[in-house]
DNA sequence: GACACGTGGTA
DNA sequence: TTACCAAGTGT
């Protein structure tokens, strides 16, 4: 055991001996040094609740079950196993990220924390978090419950929104680091910050009683630990309708279809298949009225995203010959398409909003 | 440096 | 309803 904390009060210690005792263990990604699966995870997780990750780690792990399976998958299947998990600019830099590993570096990831970092992707904390991992690299991450962790602990009072107030959080978290510690010391480390506050110093109601940094904890000592940290930036949505143009059909075997596009390479949802999305009523209503048949107008669904409060308002069209349709949706603009079985669509990566939707519509064709 | 990028859960 | 935010990164 050599990992006296060099930090607050002996830190890196009292965290290390909690996360052995009381820390999270078991998780599908936890029983592994293998770079590939802590990456995955890693990636995954990034923005995202360990419960959701539960459930796309282990399918995606099954489809493609090392980095040479992934690199050598089609972008497509690897949008269909992302589709739901949201940022699916994760899902691309994840197959980039693959695809450069087998060709640049012989299918071996980086062993540093540095060289991780030049891959598409991955940022400082998930390096660290792999190096760490996987390597025993003596380097934190910082994500948020981190940041969490450390504002209170230090009743840290710069603004978290400020980049200069980054910068100094990163050095108080590599100063708070153990001592030369072993690769299992970096492992309980690692994910004692991440236990932490994900268990015990959660946002509102942190469970201080049952903490162990609480006799070091200047946020606890002040009385007040949910001060911090502290954000002065606020999260605006703006309000917009979109109106999806749901067009059924039939295959010849009489199965029912719908038809999608893929949507831009940039913006919302993008690279994913999607109904196509209009944004404008006016323009809605007048390209389809001026199909031939009868728009039927399903009630609006509301969808949030970071930046946008959508109200999506599904316009069904259902047509006795629906190969007309297809022809008038290529002209569209963002207009490749393909009609696809209303059965299939499990394995095509399509916004998560438009799974229970085309169920529905499914359920009434 | 500010902003875009998804989704589901919680207060 | 609204706001916040969860194992952040890229532009």
């Amino acid at each position: 055991m050599s990992a006296g904390g060099v930090g607050v009060g002996g830190f890196a210690r009292l965290l290390i001996d909690w996360q052995r005792l009381h820390g999270r263990s078991g998780l599908p990604w936890q029983a592994t040094r293998d770079p590939y699966r802590v990456w995955l995870s890693e990636v995954m997780l990034q923005q995202t609740q360990v419960s959701t990750v539960l459930d796309y780690f282990p399918r995606f792990l099954s489809r493609f079950p090392t980095v040479h399976a992934l690199a050598e998958g089609s972008s497509d299947e690897v949008m269909a196993l992302w589709s739901g998990l949201g940022y699916y600019s994760r899902a691309r830099n994840l197959h980039r990220c693959a695809q450069i590993v087998v060709s640049e570096h012989g299918g071996e990831f980086p062993n540093s924390a540095l060289a991780l970092q030049t891959l598409p992707g991955i940022g400082v904390s998930t390096a660290a978090a792999i190096a760490a991992f996987c390597f025993g690299e003596c380097i934190s991450i910082l994500d948020g419950n981190v940041k969490r962790v450390l504002t209170r602990v230090m009743a840290y009072e710069g603004d978290v929104s400020l980049a200069a107030s980054q910068k100094e959080l990163w050095h108080l978290a590599q100063s708070m680091l153990p001592h030369a510690p072993s690769i299992d010391d970096m492992g309980a480390y690692t994910q004692g910050l991440m236990d932490l506050g994900a268990t015990l110093c959660m946002r509102s109601k942190p469970a201080c009683d049952r903490c162990p940094m609480q006799p070091i904890c200047h946020g606890h000592a002040s009385g007040e630990p949910t001060r911090f940290p502290i954000k002065s930036r606020r999260l605006k949505r703006r309000h917009e309708s979109w109106w999806l143009a749901v067009f059924l059909g039939q295959d010849g075997e009489g199965h029912s279809t719908v038809w999608l596009e893929r949507r831009p390479a940039k913006g919302i949802w993008a690279g994913l298949h999607c109904t196509p999305v209009l944004t404008d009523e006016d323009a809605a209503l007048a390209l389809l009225g001026a199909e031939n048949a009868t728009p039927q107008f399903l009630e609006p669904v509301a969808h949030s995203l970071t930046h946008r409060e959508l109200r999506l308002h599904p316009v069904v069209m259902r047509s006795v010959a629906p190969m007309v349709w297809a022809a008038a949706c290529t002209e569209r603009p963002g207009g490749v398409g393909q009609w696809v079985r209303l059965d299939d669509l499990a394995a095509w990566g399509l916004p998560a909003p438009l799974r229970p939707l085309l169920a529905r519509v499914a359920a009434s064709a």
